[in-house]
DNA sequence: GTGAAAGCGCTAACAA
DNA sequence: TTGTTAGCGCTTTCAC
């Protein structure tokens, strides 16, 4: 059922039926409820690709996504979906699989598929690449990076306070050989942890150790295998994970070599992942604002896309901050922010 | 950058240049290199809707999901994607948040975006909104269901013997008084494994006891409330939850309640899910081929998409087995499938 | 082997 | 207020 066919039982002509969809105030009242009806009997829905290809307009978003299994990052997908779903716009989630060329090819398709805007959550691709987007007028917005690009629309957690924060709170639970878990994706994040683990360790006089600081995959085979070298090499009296699913890879290394959490060694984590209050002992972390990560991202998203002279349009980089999760394997004293 | 102007920078018409998209057998190899060079250069994509437009295909199918933050659902996503991809299709990944309304409006979205197929991951919705697809003729496959529906194509697990096979495990481990936390959705997999649960238990000649079978929401947070409950009423043997969220909350509210796992009570859960074996005791459960789901739904739907004449397409039923994961938490002596 | 032109379904400028 | 028609970018039939 097509425009010429509701038009013709309707008795009008094909204009006055898109008026009805387009611009109603300009139809007749009578006119107007006659073609709804016919448009409702026929159940009629206008043909999508006839109007992008007039609109050039797709209400569609791409959504570039490092891994579709990490919780955390559905998190961040979540934050978006709920925004643009809002203002009627529909997202294709691509999965991107931390891996330069996968997301090239996503990144193609969508291109291609004219979506009015992309996100990319931790990007692999370089700025050249991502800048190939621009040529192409497509709006772009990162969340987080691999790399400082502050030539781009960003919205990032900061990852530095948040670890020398936590080193600070290991600190102060009277921990002082503190090893860390980095993550070893080349992601500007592991870069910041890594600075404010030093910072927070300097705080307090203590020269960062380069035997304790560990580079790991981000997984928890990773924390697994990481903390074993660790182990081998040294005893340190507290770790810190520069996430939780490394964190709990970390613990079962720790449980099989009969260390006991936090009595021997304290652990703490990075993400407050949903488990990280369901292991023994509950893991002390950082809660990150995924969820709002993922909103600001598609606020600023739809805010690109909505203004009409793109020139005039700033650029901005939106930091988060997460915040200190204290629980039991950090062996502090008091247990706060429990289950649920 | 349109196919004119491609056509006139490479002296040709702007058949030609389709030609060379679509049947690059009917151009003369001299001209068709030609063309394709200037296409090179000028990076051209022809427009994805005059192309749709044409063809009335979008190489794009929809996939709507209960919850995009559980995992295992989007274990199955990956399945999808992975066979999809594979076949130049894009997906739209929907989130149906377990409810009719918002599943409905995203059905609408799919349909209006004329998707080629659709997939969806334990519908919420009646049989009859679902034959709406096939109104507009748009092939669906689902993977779980809420209610039998032998009239579409579908993939599921058989939980009924899942059920059952864990029950006749626990007996065997010698539990014989067996809890039952049952999932509360309405889906059909919830009555196949109280189905599962009474036959097993009935095959050790015991009468299913109603006091201890409690319906809880589909959550961590469902399975501790639930466990609270249970254990205000009686005190069982062994605990079988619906799947390992629920367990993982059980596990929490024994250990609250300072009861012993699987000293005092065993539990088992369903899923293998990716924390399962991080708790403590690891956790005995079945484990889903949630990835091989998607896999198998995937095919089918490309296999309908395919195939010319749809009345010729015989609607199929693909029913999985899940495997029994032997772990700690029911009191086995051995302990079989750990990390990794 | 190649080009001219009709047509896919819709929107919007222009005319009435 | 409504209708006529060009045009969005591409594919394909029909001529040559």
């Amino acid at each position: 059922m097509n425009i010429k066919q509701i038009a013709k039982k309707a008795g009008v002509s094909v204009a006055t039926v898109s008026r009805v969809m387009n611009h109603p105030e300009n139809v007749a009242e009578h006119t107007r409820e006659k073609i709804r009806k016919v448009m409702e009997e026929e159940g009629y829905k206008p043909n999508w690709f006839a109007q992008g290809l007039n609109f050039n307009k797709t209400m569609t978003i791409g959504l570039i996504v490092p891994h579709i299994l990490n919780q955390m990052y559905m998190e961040i997908a979540k934050g978006v979906e709920d925004v643009v779903l809002a203002k009627g716009y529909i997202t294709f989630i691509g999965n991107g699989e931390m891996n330069p060329k996968t997301e090239r090819e996503y990144l193609d398709q969508l291109i291609q598929r004219k979506v009015d805007g992309i996100i990319i959550i931790f990007s692999s691709l370089e700025s050249d690449e991502l800048a190939r987007l621009e040529k192409n007028d497509i709006p772009l917005v990162l969340i987080g990076a691999n790399r400082d690009a502050p030539e781009f629309n960003m919205v990032k957690v900061d990852a530095k306070i948040a670890a020398e924060t936590m080193v600070k709170h290991l600190l102060g639970c009277g921990h002082k050989r503190i090893a860390f878990l980095m993550g070893s994706d080349p992601r500007e994040e592991n870069e910041d942890m890594y600075d404010g683990y030093c910072r927070g360790l300097r705080s307090a006089g203590i020269r960062p150790d380069e035997d304790m600081v560990i580079k790991v995959d981000n997984s928890i085979e990773g924390g697994y295998q990481g903390t074993k070298k660790l182990l081998s090499i040294t005893r340190p009296e507290a770790i810190y994970a520069a996430n939780d699913n490394i964190a709990f890879g970390a613990l079962d290394a720790l449980k099989e070599s009969g260390i006991s959490v936090p009595d021997e060694v304290a652990l703490a984590g990075f993400g407050n992942y949903r488990m990280s209050n369901m292991v023994e002992p509950k893991l002390t972390t950082s809660e990150v604002p995924y969820h709002k990560m993922g909103v600001y991202g598609a606020r600023l998203l739809m805010d690109i896309i909505e203004t009409q002279d793109k020139e005039e349009f700033d650029t901005r980089m939106i930091t988060l901050q997460s915040k200190l999760k204290v629980r039991k394997s950090c062996g502090h004293n008091e247990r706060i922010g429990e289950m649920f």
